[in-house]
DNA sequence: ACGATAAATTGACAGTGACAATATTCGGTC
DNA sequence: GACCGAATATTGTCACTGTCAATTTATCGT
């Protein structure tokens, strides 16, 4: 192997998707990502200006692999409006049961996207899905005309607080009282799409 | 003061909750609340065997209050069934931004019920409020019938999400569209009430 | 070939969690 | 009131971590 990795960047980066993945997040620690590139412990210090940092890379490639997994989804689902919001949010929990620590830790913090391009992109990205799926959505909440980003901020509450739940194992309860633990099509409510088809 | 502080083990968790509040999550530490309260680095293991028991507790104690707050808001608001379950959703989110680091942290892991009596009694007593407010609910979905859990977890997921997002900044866009961060109230859909009488 | 620069290494330091050994205080018993 | 065990707190130590400074090695343009 070189003295320059050629790449090191990016190999610290999934280090740490490894490491978060296998030993949780306490063991996300920059010596320990550079241990398992095998390179010297500052040796981070070159792409990463510290912890914070390296973390950051990692919760912009844990956005960019939600929104994969979501558009994924919508791939292989109906065209339909319905069909195409459902997906949406089977993706956005897939990710989160696939990948328990990434989600949490990628929706921990702040999004704090004005010094970071990267995440802000991978966040704008994700969103503009959101914004696909819910442009069918009637622009009404309780009978009177909304903005679309009341809508759009109605469904992501939704999902993300389903998604948020079952990652943390707080959907439990529900477990022991029907016997499984619910798929978001089975608590998701009935949001009202423009033109009264409910894309069927 | 006494070489016996007298209860060590609640001032350990105040100092939690303060410097939580005050210096953010990465400066809980061990050494830190020992030294905030003005004991040896090391006495706090007499109470906590670990760094995670005293998080645990700070995190029931989190709950507690979480709860107290919904309780608060109930209690000032009319108690027809609609205005109660938005009481309590507004109490969940003004909880979660009065004390957005200790939100955080509390609903961060896993509940980790079975090793953590506290806990778990602190869990299912925001719990009970939860189904108390959804009672009135219609226990239905998309027309079908459905049990009450199914229903309850539909309302948390939204509350829940919706206060994480909040919480973590990621409410500005539409903040951008419509001029101010949308209140719960405003996002929350028309949950079906039984009789048809929405609590009015 | 060579020098500037990027990339990686080594070494050091303070802060932290955890543990062991020790010291101090408290509560009950004679 | 003296005494002893248990509870509580202290001191000292160790490995690990993030961060920084100084140094070494490789790469690239000229």
């Amino acid at each position: 192997m070189a003295y320059h990795h050629g790449n090191l960047r990016q190999a610290l980066v999934q280090a740490g998707l490894d490491i978060l993945a296998e030993e949780g997040p306490q063991a996300l620690t920059l010596r320990g990502c550079a241990a398992r590139v095998g390179v010297s412990h500052s040796a981070p210090k070159n792409h990463f200006e510290n912890l914070e940092r390296l973390t950051a890379a990692i919760c912009a490639e844990g956005h960019r692999r939600l929104s994969a997994r979501m558009r994924e989804m919508m791939a292989h689902a109906e065209p339909a409006p319905r069909a195409q919001l459902v997906a949406a949010a089977k993706g956005y929990v897939a990710f989160a049961l696939d990948h328990p620590n990434l989600f949490r830790l990628t929706f921990a913090h702040p999004a704090a996207t004005e010094f970071d391009p990267e995440r802000r992109a991978a966040g704008e990205d994700a969103y503009a899905i959101l914004r696909t799926v819910c442009a069918p959505l009637a622009a009404r909440l309780n009978g009177a005309p909304v903005p679309r980003s009341i809508v759009e901020t109605m469904v992501w509450s939704f999902v993300h607080g389903y998604a948020a739940l079952a990652v943390t194992d707080r959907l439990r309860r529900v477990e022991a009282d029907i016997g499984h633990i619910p798929r978001i099509e089975e608590v998701m409510p009935d949001f009202e799409f423009e033109e009264g088809v409910s894309g069927e």
